[in-house]
DNA sequence: AACTATTTATAAGA
DNA sequence: TTCTTATAAATAGTT
């Protein structure tokens, strides 16, 4: 249908090719159309040129989507299903899991014993956490033990800090303002000790070596 | 084309609509398929009749699930993706469950204890698991209480259908077959006793009661 | 399903 | 791409 008849075999000539693709997209897609309207029909059309770009057409009273569930519907064609069956299989599986765990968990809170657990799974269960209280009262042991050889060490810290304050006022001699027990008063609030001590010391007199205890920050308020 | 102009309307005579149908659908066909030799395109092209009846045209250089995929990449359409996206944060949902389930039970096991517990939640773990050994512990002594329970009654059964078996002998008088002691005898083994008493007895003297019991079966070992 | 008058699509050219 | 137009192709109405 045209100035001169065309056999039906791809077109060599690459401009030819494509404008012959653009003309012939429009018509069948009018044609696409006028089946949608006049025969009350769902049409989805879907084509690639063969630079790769993308045309469609699809009946206004339906989706790309709806077309295709219902092709696999109707054809019996498996599209997506392979894939989304072996999710669905996972996603059962991962449940089940869930219960199993979940299940165990009761039974060791002490809940659903009632329900099939013999008298041996019972016994076992007991030993079981028996042995886990016994654990995790370790741990606790050790915890402690840990924490305590923290503190331990921290106080070290603060007393040898403490310590050379101390010295440090006694090589300066006498303070003429303050006559009081200055071990015992360092010895009273780590704060307040050093606001006061930073309120009367000079800040070129203090290179004070205090090791790399917690409190070495402590040093910090001095300058 | 055709004898006169049609307008592109629903056409309402359904016979007519029908045969139009047939025939365009025969034209878009043969259209798609000169589009794909002459333009070396891939096309999709599905049709429902309003009949719901499926038709469909597919390049031979591609398959229809292709198409859909590329479909998918080009249009950046989702087709069926939030239906999976769904699936698929489901089941991230539930593996994330399984693994905090799996942790707990770790934790009530007594591992995994060094990593990231505190002390208050080691302390009340321990609590925790001194409850739950309570819990299982107690539910032991029930199911103890309760065998001992059904043990105690099946005895007391046993020898109630003994002492009927020895009175039954002490109403015939003396044995002439055999001197020994009854009630030892019966009470030795239940099986072997009732079948020395159905040999010496006559069936027709014997409507012995013996309640309820789990050895009511007895009985019939008589008769 | 076949026929055919007529409309529509489009090949080639601009 | 778009317009034009001669011509091929599709098809509406009929049989």
């Amino acid at each position: 249908m045209g100035r001169g008849k065309i056999e039906i075999k791809r077109i060599e000539n690459t401009t030819n090719r494509q404008v012959t693709y653009s003309k012939r997209r429009t018509g069948i897609v009018k044609k696409a159309r006028e089946l949608t309207v006049l025969c009350d029909a769902e049409v989805s059309l879907i084509m690639f040129s063969s630079t790769g770009k993308l045309s469609e057409f699809i009946s206004p009273s339906t989706t790309t989507k709806k077309i295709y569930d219902q092709y696999q519907q109707l054809s019996g064609i498996d599209l997506w299903n392979s894939h989304y069956e072996k999710m669905q299989e996972s996603l059962k599986k991962q449940k089940e899991t869930n219960m199993k765990l979940r299940k165990e968990i009761r039974q060791r809170i002490g809940e659903s014993l009632d329900d099939d657990m013999s008298f041996d799974e019972l016994r076992s269960l007991e030993q079981d956490l028996d042995e886990s209280v016994k654990l995790v009262r370790d741990r606790k042991y050790h915890m402690i033990a840990t924490q305590t050889e923290t503190y331990r060490k921290k106080l070290r810290n603060l007393q040898e800090t403490h310590t050379h304050l101390v010295r440090e006022f006694e090589a300066r001699g006498e303070d003429p303002y303050y006559e009081g027990d200055y071990e015992a008063l360092l010895g009273m609030s780590s704060g307040g000790a050093a606001h006061l001590v930073s309120y009367r010391v000079q800040p070129s007199q203090h290179n004070i070596q205090n090791g790399e205890g917690y409190y070495g920050s402590h040093n910090v308020r001095l300058a």
